[in-house]
DNA sequence: CATCGATAGTTGATACGTCAACCAGTTCTC
DNA sequence: GAGAACTGGTTGACGTATCAACTATCGATG
């Protein structure tokens, strides 16, 4: 309802432009990278990372995707495609009939400890290495204020 | 080759999982509401953003390209789907055989002109709003050097 | 002018993320 | 104990990103 919109400031506009051209430079390159030497997506790392965190590298479906925080429907599928290259597979769960239990196979055990050094490695050149600690810290300061403010508000 | 990898210290691993996570959140939420709200994407956004900008409102393919810095084939992707949409038209390029002109149409105009304000308002509401204007010029600055970084290291 | 390498752009396969609709069990409530 | 509402999970359609292979044209060089 408003005709004139507010703009933003340059200097806000900057600090946008900056921002959204690093982090889909930074993040593209990192997941191409990682994909083209160990074959695996950022997706599949992460839920293998935290499926064997897990003491008994099982977990039900739901809870996996609250830790990620992911929706269901896109564990579901992610889930799915990783059971199909055997890197996870699906239990019965006997206290819920609706349930599935998630498991980490002996392949996705390998799997992410070949690829977590990898992993390591990629985000030290790419990203750790541009920054002193002071300016990690600063950013990681900035993320945790911007992610706060996102949970403030609704959706 | 290396048996031990190097880990992250906690700080930098603090610091790296703060910024993945902030950013996960930050342009998922605005890439939604955007898409819910106006009926167009990210990347419908800034080709027609890119394109209107330009005298004429048209563009080689590649330059396009070079200038929202993705692939020649996500492009080509992209202006399909927005062509079969009525954004954009693609038109014979008369000094080059193989080259293509792409244009924003009457409704490419149209659906920025609504779509830019809404925009606009969501990354000051979600991104803007949560942080200081110190925040956003050190962010800018961190920004920078990560980008200057990976711009210097191959591939 | 023949050809060879570079450039412009397309295409198809595959993987990923979102949304909405759906099914099946579970829990609450009367 | 019969619904009704809720939760756990799947599915299909669609849009999107990447990669590799391909076509067609351009430009340089012989």
């Amino acid at each position: 309802m408003d005709a004139t919109p507010r703009w933003l400031t340059s200097e806000q506009q900057v600090a946008w432009n900056s921002f959204i051209r690093m982090q889909e430079k930074l993040i593209g390159r990192l997941s191409r990278r990682v994909q083209a030497d160990s074959g695996m997506s950022a997706a599949d790392y992460i839920v293998l990372v935290k499926l064997t965190e897990t003491s008994g590298g099982r977990m039900r479906l739901m809870d996996l995707a609250k830790l990620v925080e992911w929706e269901k429907s896109r564990v579901s599928h992610q889930v799915r495609r990783m059971t199909e290259r055997g890197l996870v597979a699906k239990e019965e769960c006997p206290d819920d009939g609706r349930g599935a239990f998630i498991a980490a196979t002996h392949a996705g055990y390998k799997a992410i400890e070949d690829a977590a050094p990898v992993h390591v490695e990629h985000v030290r050149r790419l990203f750790i290495d541009a920054l002193s600690q002071e300016e990690l810290n600063m950013l990681a300061r900035i993320s945790d204020r911007v992610v706060a403010h996102l949970e403030r508000q609704p959706d």
